[in-house]
RNA sequence: GGCGGCAUGGCCAAGUGGCUAAGGCAACGGUCUGCAAAACCGUUAUUCCCCGGUUCGAAUCCGGGUGCCGCCUCCA
């Protein structure tokens, strides 16, 4: 069984075929360093952090580049607006940026390039465009002539014609052809500029990526990943000069995850319906945005809400319920790798099943990373510990104890190409119940003393009162569990 | 206007020609419990927006319709 991605440039699944065995080369658009990073952001590091990941565990190779953009119109605004320099701007929005990925649990890419580091050879770019005669300068602006590129829409799937007729943007006097783009842009007085051989300027937007990726990952290369947003005009574009300049396929597959949604609607800075990312970690733990983003399929739309994120917390609490029930019965897990014999259809159900685990998450993640599916596995195996426990009665064999230690390193294996289960349980409702206070303005002592105050009402057998506190709790959100060694309270989600 | 996508139980969500339509959340019943909670067991879609068609067989393919969304302007 082999990897199958869904490549936009195909409009289908295809096999995947790496240019060079056990080696991927893959490059995901980064972040325009502006302004603070959305929910929306967060779902385009998260799924391709989790596609490098998985690569990575199937035993690839990789070179995984994301890019930052730290000059564009938006930079400049932004300083205008603050009267600072633009590269600050983006100095202080890409630090903020690694704030959010790091809580985000988000891996470091191997490289990180910037823009800006790369004027030279975007320059360059530009000039072996303008000598193939796909590009021409006007007044120290120099645009690329989609008219020249024939393959021009081959990813979008677009017609020249259709765009020019629907066309919603004023059109520039200086263009041959309405749809022809920037690659370098003459400044204005106050613009942050560089010596070209067209005069003062600035890079125009696709073209750092065609000329870092092929820096990095060679002029042809596996995976080229971002929003579907930048399908058009953004990856068709680097298509055109990428290709045009250097006369082979640029890169081979094109994966564009989904949109997060508020009310059905798209999540953007535009429409003004964003929330940061740093706004929901003050709400929810990191691995709750994970687990609500990768439940459903990456390319699917995902709609964002209280309630979808309280849902998804739910699921994740039961994944660290069933972890912290089996490393509270067999200490902690073993990384044995041979799973033991034993006697018994419960036994042997559960040894099937943890056996089979990885293997059926795989098949999963294969088909072209459909974590929702793969999640629903894990789930499945968190139900079926939860049962063969269940099951147990008085103290397990040792045959039984190692079964569910490997039951729970197998569960938190897959979980980990997730981002998912990365915390121990108890540190997990810990800090699940400091969030939950600090956004309901408790305290935990007036709840430790409320709990206290119930364990002596029940150890006198007042059972009124017992029932009188926990009543007063649950008013507040506060459940209790009752066990051997003691009463324990967390928030309901 | 052009192009693309989506529609599956109360909600979220897998599934793209054929075993009983995953999984999660919610609800209800049971086991457990002083009572609960957690956990487990069971129940909740003979049916996948509607109408036709292809096929021995379709949620899955084709045609038409309805509804929603996205891109075509900066956007993950």
């Amino acid at each position: 069984m082999s990897i199958r991605i869904y490549n936009t440039l195909s409009g289908k699944k295809e096999p995947f075929e790496p240019l060079q065995p056990d080696r991927v080369h893959m490059y995901v658009c980064g972040i325009t360093a502006y302004d603070l990073c959305h929910v929306g952001h967060a779902r385009s590091a998260i799924v391709f952090d989790v596609i490098y990941r998985y690569l990575i565990h199937r035993g690839f190779d990789v070179v995984f580049v994301r890019n930052f953009t730290d000059i564009d119109d938006k930079i400049i605004k932004r300083a205008q607006e603050e009267s600072t320099d633009p590269l600050l701007i983006a100095e202080r929005y890409i630090e903020a940026f690694y704030e959010d990925m790091d809580r985000l649990g988000v891996a470091r890419p191997t490289y990180e390039p910037r823009a800006t580091q790369f004027i030279p050879e975007m320059i360059a770019l530009a000039e072996t465009l303008i000598e193939k005669e796909y590009a021409y300068q006007v007044d120290g602006n120099v645009y690329f002539a989609v008219e020249k590129f024939s393959d021009y829409g081959k990813l979008s799937k677009r017609k020249l014609d259709d765009m020019i007729a629907g066309a919603r943007v004023a059109i520039e006097e200086n263009k041959r052809n309405p749809m022809d783009f920037a690659l370098w842009k003459a400044s204005k007085p106050d613009e942050p500029a560089w010596p070209s051989p067209w005069g003062q300027g600035r890079p125009g937007w696709h073209i750092e990526c065609s000329a870092m990726s092929s820096k990095y990952l060679g002029r042809s290369f596996d995976i080229h990943g971002g929003g579907k947003d930048l399908i058009f005009p953004h990856h068709e574009n680097e298509i055109a000069q990428s290709e045009a300049a250097h006369g082979i396929n640029f890169a081979k597959y094109w994966v564009h995850n989904g949109f997060v949604n508020i009310e059905q609607e798209k999540m953007s800075k535009s429409l003004g319906n964003f929330f940061t990312i740093r706004e929901v970690l003050e709400r929810y733990q990191p691995e709750v945005l994970r687990i609500f983003l990768l439940s459903s399929h990456y390319r699917s739309p995902v709609d964002f809400s209280r309630e979808s994120m309280a849902e998804a917390e739910r699921g994740l609490e039961r994944l660290y319920q069933t972890v912290g029930q089996v490393e509270e019965r067999v200490g902690l897990v073993t990384e044995k790798d041979v799973l033991p014999a034993g006697e018994g259809s419960e036994f042997k159900e559960l040894r099937d099943l943890i056996e089979d685990a990885s293997g059926r998450f795989q098949e999963e993640m294969d088909d072209d990373f459909n974590t929702a599916a793969a999640l629903g596995h894990l789930f499945e195996l968190s139900r079926a510990l939860n049962r063969f426990q269940d099951g147990l009665s008085g103290k397990p064999e040792p045959a039984e104890q190692d079964l569910l230690a490997q039951g729970v390193h197998r569960l938190r294996e897959c979980a980990a190409v997730l981002g998912l289960l990365q915390q121990s349980p108890k540190d997990f409702f810990r800090e699940h119940n400091r969030l939950f206070l600090a956004a309901m303005d408790l305290k935990e002592e007036e709840v430790e003393k409320l709990v206290a105050e119930r364990t002596q009402a029940r150890k006198d057998k007042n059972w009124a009162r017992a029932d009188e506190i926990r009543d007063t709790l649950a008013a507040m959100s506060i459940i209790l569990e009752d066990r051997p060694d003691g009463t324990r309270w967390r928030v309901k989600s």
